[in-house]
DNA sequence: CCTCCAAGTGAGTGCTCACTCATTTTTATT
DNA sequence: AATAAAAATGAGTGAGCACTCACTTGGAGG
């Protein structure tokens, strides 16, 4: 009988990443990842050969989800929307937004290992960072097209724009203010408007 | 006689910093550290109590040093400059970009160690971030009184700036492209431009 | 109720690696 | 040149931890 319909080796895979994502995974022993999965370490090891597989199973299943997630559902959403450049700027940065926050242990996880790890940041590059460029760039070079934006290199636009977004996770996750999220709505519209209309004062205006 | 005038504790540190920035610091072994910085093993315990003393000096000294380098200097530097606005952003960009990607060694060390050791990541808030903010947010207020900058949140405009040039110099990092510095110059003009100006065009000019 | 097998267990093992210390080498002093 | 002190050495040690394996448990099928 199973006690939550959870299998076990769900039960170590979310082990381990709560672990891994607080502590880093050479920090973490399998010992720990047995007692937080409720299991016997000798368990684990039915499941994945080595610790080390424990990680690359997490990487390439998450790589697997978001790179679908990020980039499939987006691409419908964003780049087929009859809504007003402005507001579809804001809600795709609101989706990634809540996406990352919802998910960002494992986020940490893959983020922390691909500093140093080739292996990891290659999949990372390969899977979500290419194609995550490619749609905003596509995105971009559309608008600049339908007049709607200026003619600015569309990479350096849509790194910037993430960069701004992942400031205002790293920003949340590490000094979590007792904040609501209307303050999220509020920071991520701050952010559209200062990439829409700049942050320079128009007194000819 | 001294081989380089170089001390025998900077060997050990130096040698440290390229292997922590490269493998991370728990898949260091301290052999490595005496290979590479040409010393016994024996003798890195001689001037580092531990393995994780020396991660702890680096930090401490480089928090340090930064904390100078990035808060007291451009301090005197941007809040007290006669040119416009635009040229003083570029001109701290540009700064903060050549500071950080020749350091990036050791940034790389402090920031991937801060993401699961909390004390490091106290350290890096209470000596850097929080002063980067206060003068960036003072910059920024200072020009919404002179008319220069829109009234908009000051703390969500410097996040944002800070985010568009870590990504700059992630992707230069972690993408070596063999490109000249003028598309540095180019990129960071461009990044200036968007928060200046805007993305989005402006028929009615 | 018995049989069988997959799933789970945890004490034990061996290997890796941070750290020690008795010895050697270098430097400073007279 | 002699002596003392400081610095450096690296073989050795022990602790921690990933992983093993002989054994136990649970439950499906007859």
């Amino acid at each position: 009988m199973k006690k939550d319909d959870i299998s076990t080796e769900e039960k170590i895979i979310n082990a381990s990443i709560e672990l891994f994502s607080e502590k880093g995974f050479d920090s973490t022993k399998t010992s720990e990842i047995a007692k937080n999965a409720g299991v016997a370490e000798g368990t684990i090891f039915r499941y994945f050969k080595t610790k080390k597989d424990i990680l690359m199973s997490i990487v390439t299943k998450a790589i697997q989800f978001f790179s679908e997630k990020f980039i499939v559902l987006p691409l419908n959403k964003v780049l087929h929307s009859e809504k007003p450049e402005e507001e579809i700027l804001a809600d795709l940065l609101k989706d990634r937004y809540e996406m990352i926050s919802k998910n960002f242990s494992i986020i940490k996880v893959i983020g922390t290992e691909a500093l140093t790890k080739e292996k990891i940041r290659e999949k990372l590059v390969e899977h979500i960072a290419i194609k995550t460029l490619e749609i905003g760039e596509e995105f971009y070079q559309n608008g600049i097209e339908k007049g709607i934006f200026r003619d600015l290199p569309p990479r350096t636009v849509v790194r910037s724009l993430f960069g701004s977004i992942m400031m205002l996770i790293a920003e949340q996750q590490f000094f979590p203010h007792d904040k609501k999220s209307k303050d999220v709505d509020k920071e991520i519209s701050t952010i559209v408007e200062i990439f829409m209309n700049g942050i320079k004062s128009r007194k000819e205006q």
